[in-house]
RNA sequence: GGAGAGGUGGCCGAGUCGGUCGAAGGCAGCCGCCUGCUAAGCGGUUGUGGGGGUAAGACCUCACCCAGGGUUCGAAUCCCUGCCUCUCCGCCA
């Protein structure tokens, strides 16, 4: 959520910014309204004070056994005058916020302006696809003969876009969550297991809702979501929190599963584990100093990446163009790994930083040393990473002719396994 | 699922028959003083958000005692609803 007074006072460049997004900003709408509510807070305001000042002399009289009645009979009127002012004024209040809660945040001057994935732009690349003496195959080609991932049933059991892993396949998955979140503590990251169930409130802090509702699984009595990320439950610890600066910076991580509805993805990825309904992930969330963040958010991708580096796949980052950028992000990078399958790049990791939109929203604060006043923290996380789609990695980049797949070097003692098939 | 208790400032805790309650008292914190140092002691001070004001302060004002409604001239105090916590019974991984 952007900060209302500093929409007020930078109209233009707020505009601008949120231009190179491609969102026009219902600028109109927003000042008449802000306008309109500042008028109506005035006056409930001086009326309230009126009455504050007549009731404590009324109660002065009735002390004094006096009579109060005309001061009583007075204040009746602007009492209800009161009531019905408040009325409008929460009216407006919720209409000023619901038009802000929209509002998505302002890209970074960093950010590469363009208007969608095309445009976004490579800042570098790490290892080197492997050659192959064979036409690789596909994830799904491979898992099935070898009778690690199967489709079939989950479909029977859910239905499209899920997926069940066994045997070796389980112990895959269960081993790269291991690896890392052990990789990810080791730098220095609390580990952390939160509710993947959470209500409204949290969903409108890390900002999925009110505006993506249609993306997520919600459960309708009593009413709850099922989380799309761990970045929700993790931001969220911290929600309504003054935090002192010292505890600063704090670092989580945390396995969840992950839970999206895939509205308007029709027809993409509809084979394989790439684009499930459910799907596990290793998050990592930061809250940090402003003056931190950017710094801090080279580093959380740096963390990320070290997970590929260890698992010997191929990457590149890639800067997310503005038009690509995510709703609640000011700058986001991209990490995408080399799909032998697919002869390109896959996104198996997003690393964004959100300045204070998140805690602004949130309400997620700290206190400097020897400073009056509280400042918003800066919010930051990435995948560390995309379970699934690290799994479809390891097998694509790792296949053998004859069908097994290697396990890399790094997983062999949390699987215990040098290969599979 | 049934029965009951409770939610007050960083923490503990008081709020009488509704009327200077932003809220006693204690602890912690901060600033002085004092003791050669430390501890103890003495005095003062310490919440958040909005609006106005100022060069910046000072200052003025509104709101906030879980949340949302209601009663009233006036509510932390009374009433309703919701959320959360705790205890007991039942059930359960």
């Amino acid at each position: 959520m952007l900060d209302a007074r500093f929409v007020r006072e930078n109209v233009e460049d707020v505009k601008a910014a949120l231009k190179k997004r491609g969102y026009e900003f219902p600028l109109a709408d927003f000042l008449s309204l802000d306008e309109k509510r500042m008028q109506v807070l005035k006056e409930t305001e001086e009326l309230r004070n009126r009455r504050n000042v007549a009731s404590e002399e009324i109660g002065r009289k009735k002390r004094l056994k006096e009579d109060a009645a005309a001061e009583m009979a007075e204040m009746k009127t602007v009492s209800d005058k009161i009531k019905s002012l408040d009325e409008a004024l929460k009216a407006l209040e919720d209409e000023t916020k619901g038009l802000l809660l929209t509002i998505p945040n302002i890209p970074h001057e960093s950010v590469p302006p363009g208007r969608d994935e095309n445009e976004n732009v490579e800042i570098r690349r790490w290892g080197t696809p492997r050659e192959f003496d064979f036409e690789p195959k596909n994830h799904w080609d491979i898992g099935e003969p070898l009778d690690i991932i199967d489709f079939d049933r989950a479909a029977k059991i859910s239905g499209a876009r899920f997926a069940l892993t066994k045997g070796a396949g389980a112990r895959l998955e269960r081993a790269l969550m291991n690896f890392m979140l052990d990789t990810h503590t080791a730098n220095g990251y609390k580990e952390i297991f939160p509710p993947i169930i959470v209500n409204r409130e949290s969903m409108t802090g890390t900002g999925q809702l009110p505006k993506f509702e249609a993306e997520l699984f919600k459960i309708a009595d009593p009413e709850f979501y099922l989380i799309p990320t761990a970045e929700v439950p993790v931001t969220n610890i911290h929600r309504d929190e003054i935090l002192k600066e010292s505890e600063l910076p704090i670092y989580y991580t945390a396995f969840t599963p992950c839970f999206r509805r895939e509205a308007g993805s029709y027809g993409k990825d509809t084979r394989g584990l790439i684009r499930q309904h459910q799907f596990n992930k290793v998050e990592l969330v930061k809250f940090v100093r402003p003056e931190d963040s950017e710094a801090e958010h080279e580093r959380l991708t740096a963390d990320a990446e070290g997970v590929l580096q260890s698992l010997g796949l191929p990457y590149r980052v890639v800067a997310l163009c503005s038009g690509d950028l995510g709703f609640s992000s000011q700058k986001t990078y991209d990490l995408e790994v080399w799909l032998p399958g697919q002869n390109k790049y896959r996104e198996i990791s997003s690393c964004s930083n959100f300045g204070d939109f998140q805690a602004r929203r949130a309400n997620i604060r700290f206190r400097r040393e020897g400073k009056k006043g509280t400042e918003f923290v800066h919010t930051l996380n990435g995948s560390g990473l995309a379970i699934g789609r690290t799994l479809v990695a390891v097998i694509e980049n790792y296949q053998q002719k004859d069908g097994s797949v290697v396990v890399p070097e790094a997983l062999r003692k949390y699987i215990g396994l040098e290969r599979i098939g």
